[in-house]
DNA sequence: CGATTGACGTACG
DNA sequence: TCGTACGCCAATC
């Protein structure tokens, strides 16, 4: 925590924040948090926030982030390798050979639909 | 305290 | 089109 000032914390939670707001039935990528929140060059800190998201709560959809290819990269650190796709086939989101089926159709983009601009 | 790693992404050859 | 290099910042070794 002594390298973590407070402030910059924030950053994590915000990440958890934008996770959250994802619809049931889309995704999002790691970049395009990273981006909504400023830091889009830190696409890395966004990965690495979803680490703790098991150990938040309420807990964070992190299954509905994937990276910009729509990979399902982090479906290892959900335990079963079958968890991730469990529940983002749930959600009504198709996925196969550990990829997010029709992405761009369901892409959730936080610069959009959260609207950065009037 | 320095080096390495990591659920990414972009740039370059 | 594909492979390699680098940046980003925090946590871990």
């Amino acid at each position: 925590m002594s390298t973590t000032n407070p402030k910059l914390f924030n950053f994590f939670e915000d990440v958890y924040a934008v996770v959250r707001l994802i619809p049931k039935g889309r995704v999002t990528s790691y970049g395009a948090i990273a981006a909504y929140l400023g830091a889009k060059g830190s696409s890395r800190m966004v990965g690495w926030a979803m680490n703790g998201a098991h150990n938040v709560k309420p807990k964070v959809p992190a299954q509905r982030v994937v990276n910009r290819n729509g990979l399902l990269t982090g479906k290892h650190h959900f335990g079963p390798s079958d968890e991730m796709e469990k529940l983002l086939l749930k959600d009504g989101v198709k996925v196969e050979n550990d990829k997010v089926v029709n992405f761009a159709k369901v892409f959730w983009d936080p610069m959009v639909e959260l609207s950065i601009e009037d």
